[in-house]
DNA sequence: CGTCAGATTGAACGTATGTTTAATATGTCA
DNA sequence: TGACATATTAAACATACGTTCAATCTGACG
C-alpha cells in the first residue's frame, strides 16, 4: 500500500524493520545483532554504528512501534476495542507484527509498554464511561478495572499464544482465528455466561461483608 | 506448611526450586546457570552434573510445575476456573510463582505448556458443557472457543503483566489486585457489557452472510 | 581400615555475541 | 579534482555464559 516493504529503504530503516520483526517473533534476548544485520542485508557493525548498541536499537524500535500503534488508535475517533479488531482485519500482516511486538514489550515491562498500556487503558476507560452515560453499556462497579480487562482481553486475543491457538486447530493467531472468536466473544459481552445472577449476588455479599469488618486477618493461626 | 521451603532439601531439589523461581521471574534466557547455582547455594558445575544441561534442567522444571498445577486442578472435582482463583487465594506465594512459570512456558511454546493448555481447555470445555446442559450457563455458538477464552482470561488475569497492574495502582499482580478484579469481572460474566444486543445481531448477520457466499475473496483487485 | 561411588567444587575451556577498530567505498561540496 | 564526512565492511576484541575437567570431600560397605 504505502510502505516500501522491502528494498529501496535507508539502511537505518531496513535495520529497524528487521529488528522489529525479529524482536516480535523471537524476543529481544534470543535475537542477536548478526541475525538482524543479515535480515537487513547489512553487516553487524553497521547496526551498532547507526544505533549505538542493541539496547538503544530496541529503544528506537519501541518508540517506532509505539507511535504507529497509538496514532492508529487515535486517528479514528476513539472507538477503541472493536476498532482494534477492525484495524487488524485491514492489514493483518503488519498489524499483527506490531501487536506482537508490543505484547513482548509488555511482558518485558519496557518503558514504551507502560506508555502504550496507559494510553490504551485511559482511552478504553473514557469510551466505557461514555457508553455507560449514553446507555449503550451497562454500568460497572469499577470502570477502571473493566477498562484494564478490556485491553487485556483485546491484546491477548489478537496475539493469542501458539499453544492456545493450536487448541482451536490453528497453527497461530491470524484473521481466520479472529473471525471464529468474534461471535462467541460478543455473545458473552452482550448476555454474559451465567444464566442467573446467583454467583454475582454471592460475590457482592462477600464483598459487602469484607467492607464491614475491614481487616479480619487470619483469625485462626 | 508442608514444604521444606528453604534448607534441608536434597541439592537437586534446591536447584530445581531455584531454577523455577528464576525462570518464572526473569525468563529462561535471562537466567544463567551461575545465578541459579548461587540461589541454590551450590556451584555452577553441580547444576550441570545433576541435570546435564540448562535445557534439560528446564525440561525437569517444566514437568515438575506441570504436575503440580494439573494435579491441583484435578484434585478438586473439576470445577475449573473459579477454583483456580480459590487455589490462588489459599497460597498466593507459591501458586503465583507456578502460574507465572507456566505462562512463561506458554509464551515460549514449550511442550509442557501445550500439555497444560490442552488439559485446561479440555477440562474447561467439559465444565462449560455440563453447565449449559444443567441450565446454569448460557449456550454458546462455539463452546470450544469459549473454553479457550476462559482459560486465556484466567491465566492472564492471575499473572497480569506489570504495566497493566500498575495502571490499577498495584506494583504487580497479587491477592489484593485479584480481589478488586473479581466483582467487575463477575458482573460482565453474568450480565454482559452491552446494554442491548444490536452489536451481536449485526455480527450474527454478517456471519450468516459469510456462510451463504463461502469464499468471496477480494472482489475488487 | 581401605576402597569405591557419588557429590561437590574451582578453575579452565570453547563458543556465541555485543562491540570496537581500522580500512575502504561513496557521495558532497569547495 | 581534492578533501572531507558519512556509510559500510571484515576482522579483531572482550566478555558473558554453558559446559568440561581434574581434584577433593563424603559416606557406604566389605
Amino acid at each position: 500500500m504505502q510502505g516500501p516493504s522491502a528494498a529501496d529503504l535507508t539502511a537505518q530503516a531496513k535495520i529497524r524493520t528487521a529488528a522489529i520483526a525479529h524482536f516480535a517473533r523471537d524476543g529481544f534476548q534470543k535475537t542477536n545483532v548478526r541475525t538482524i544485520a543479515a535480515t537487513a542485508g547489512v553487516s553487524a557493525g553497521l547496526v551498532i554504528h547507526h544505533f549505538g548498541s542493541k539496547e538503544k536499537l530496541r529503544a528506537v524500535c519501541d518508540d517506532h512501534v509505539l507511535r504507529i500503534l497509538t496514532q492508529r488508535a487515535n486517528s479514528t475517533s476513539p472507538a477503541g476495542l472493536q476498532e482494534l479488531f477492525g484495524q487488524y482485519q485491514s492489514d493483518p500482516e503488519e498489524y499483527h507484527l506490531h501487536m506482537r511486538y508490543m505484547v513482548r514489550a509488555i511482558e518485558e515491562d519496557t518503558p514504551a509498554a507502560t506508555t502504550f498500556v496507559n494510553t490504551m487503558v485511559d482511552e478504553s476507560e473514557q469510551i466505557l464511561r461514555a457508553g455507560i452515560a449514553d446507555g449503550s453499556l451497562r454500568p460497572s462497579s469499577d470502570v477502571r478495572v473493566l477498562a484494564v480487562l478490556s485491553v487485556l482481553v483485546s491484546l491477548t486475543t489478537l496475539t493469542m499464544p501458539a499453544p492456545l491457538a493450536r487448541t482451536l486447530g490453528h497453527e497461530q493467531a491470524g484473521p481466520d482465528l479472529l473471525r471464529r472468536i468474534g461471535l462467541p466473544m460478543l455473545e458473552v459481552f452482550t448476555r454474559g455466561m451465567y444464566a442467573d445472577d446467583s454467583i454475582l449476588k454471592a460475590a457482592q455479599a462477600a464483598w459487602d461483608d469484607a467492607q464491614e469488618s475491614p481487616h479480619p486477618e487470619k483469625r485462626d493461626e
